[in-house]
DNA sequence: CATCGGCGAGAACACTGTTCTCGCTCGATG
DNA sequence: CATCGAGCGAGAACAGTGTTCTCGCCGATG
């Protein structure tokens, strides 16, 4: 643990100002021309810098503030989509609903993919191929998981509700559960496997979604994309359990009533 | 309009062995240094050329030679996935039957899988962040569309053969119907929407999937990649129709009977 | 006040993609 | 078969890149 915040120095405080300053330079650069469009030539001169050779005072190379940026990424990300799901944000047109579990998800997909869309160099920073090395950075997992345990919290609470009704029976395998052995042991003790399965699944289909239409994969093929969007999510959200089970596949009739 | 293939001249067959050559050696280097690390003067080198000004003959530029590696991988993919969904393919032990939509689904889902951890840096071009510019060539959209285009024509055998069920009853709202109308225009006359938003969803969650495992988002997280990846498209393709819909879960009793 | 550690500048090295020019050579053609 | 020239590879050059190293300087610290 680092010593408690005992006034840093002066010496210090330049340092972590400036440190800031080189990410935002950076990231500048990143949304204007791309990952493969930072240069530290480039981000020196933005801060001033007539040499790239002093910003390796502050990061040991291009790589490391990557892994800046994608730390920062997943954090900006995941503010966004905590937001959404925070217990008095607005669901779409209408009241905070506790127990509208659909809506939840169905508005943090929403979230997610209009951070994507305003940020699509950081998304594909972290969500595109992995750039520097082959293997993630320690500094990043942490930030990175907190979506999919948002996700996976969304699935807990409408179980909790008893509100989680999946529109399947659908066993899962013995070989499936000692794969999901890893996660199951960083998670609270009773929780059932196919609400672990569901929250992955969520997570898989949201940013499958998500990376398809930033990415272009869907372009000449989905025109609203916004409109599609939230249909796909709604109804996987539906087919996963969280749903009105309304077979007429209407939404609830009466608000949250 | 080039002339009826009239037997190539010397030089004609020597210039496209040629280009051949190039983007095998690009490939190797792809293979093993990743998109980033393709450098033109080591493709030259690696193919007994002294200077990198000669590939300027064959390809306009870096990322031409980038974009016809796209289109090879998206063609390499589209072959591993069709021989897969093709009648007289294996399916995962038992003989072939025509009738088992579920058992072709989860087949081609396991060939694309099994295709990319064969070729992570060649998926990585094709479903990674776009890397040349932001738009994707013309020339790669057409081999870009062989895997959606199977996995559609899957959904609309099982249909067809009345074993087309989906879980859910939920209707496809007049927007997110709109929206599909580019995609719509170019299918035969009379297909269902629900159907269409079945194929997209199956598509875009086994791309989801793969690209999970394969940028490592579920290192940590799922032990047996090979066991998890089988449950959730299997469960995926009940939940969108194809499965069996015997609600004790398991699969169909006889083989094929 | 003296000193020493951190800092920025700048040169240097090994790369990269791309362009241009210059011979040469081999294949198409008379 | 002989000749001509189109197509080709080599090589230099330019503008970049990340990274390393050295050299002064300046200010915070003892």
């Amino acid at each position: 643990m680092p010593t408690a915040p005992r006034s840093l120095t002066a010496r210090e405080r330049a340092r972590v100002e400036f440190t800031r300053d080189i990410k935002e330079a950076a990231r500048r650069q990143l949304a204007e021309h791309g990952a493969a469009g930072i240069s530290l030539r480039g981000v020196a001169r933005d801060i001033g810098l007539v040499s790239a050779s002093a910003l390796y005072r502050y990061f040991p190379g291009r790589d490391a503030l990557l892994t800046a940026l994608i730390a920062d990424s997943y954090s900006s990300l995941g503010d966004a989509a905590e937001a959404a799901a925070a217990p008095d944000a607005e669901v779409q047109d209408g009241a905070p609903d506790p127990g509208d579990h659909l809506g939840r998800w169905v508005a943090v997909c929403h979230a997610v993919r209009a951070w994507a869309l305003a940020h699509p160099h950081e998304y594909a920073l972290i969500h595109g191929s992995p750039v520097p090395g082959y293997t993630a950075p320690a500094e990043t997992t942490e930030p990175g998981t907190r979506v999919p345990f948002l996700i996976g919290g969304l699935f807990a609470r409408a179980a909790q509700d008893g509100a989680y009704r999946p529109l399947d029976r659908l066993p899962v395998p013995a070989d499936a559960h000692r794969a999901l052995l890893p996660l199951l042991g960083r998670l609270p003790d009773g929780i059932p496997d196919h609400l672990v399965v569901a929250g992955l699944t969520a997570w898989t289909y949201l940013f499958g979604a998500v990376s398809f239409e930033v990415f272009g994969h869907r372009a000449n093929i989905v025109d609203d994309q916004r409109a599609y969007f939230d249909h796909e999510v709604r109804r996987l959200g539906v087919l996963l359990g969280l749903g009105p089970v309304a077979a007429d596949g209407g939404r609830p009739s009466g608000q949250g009533a």
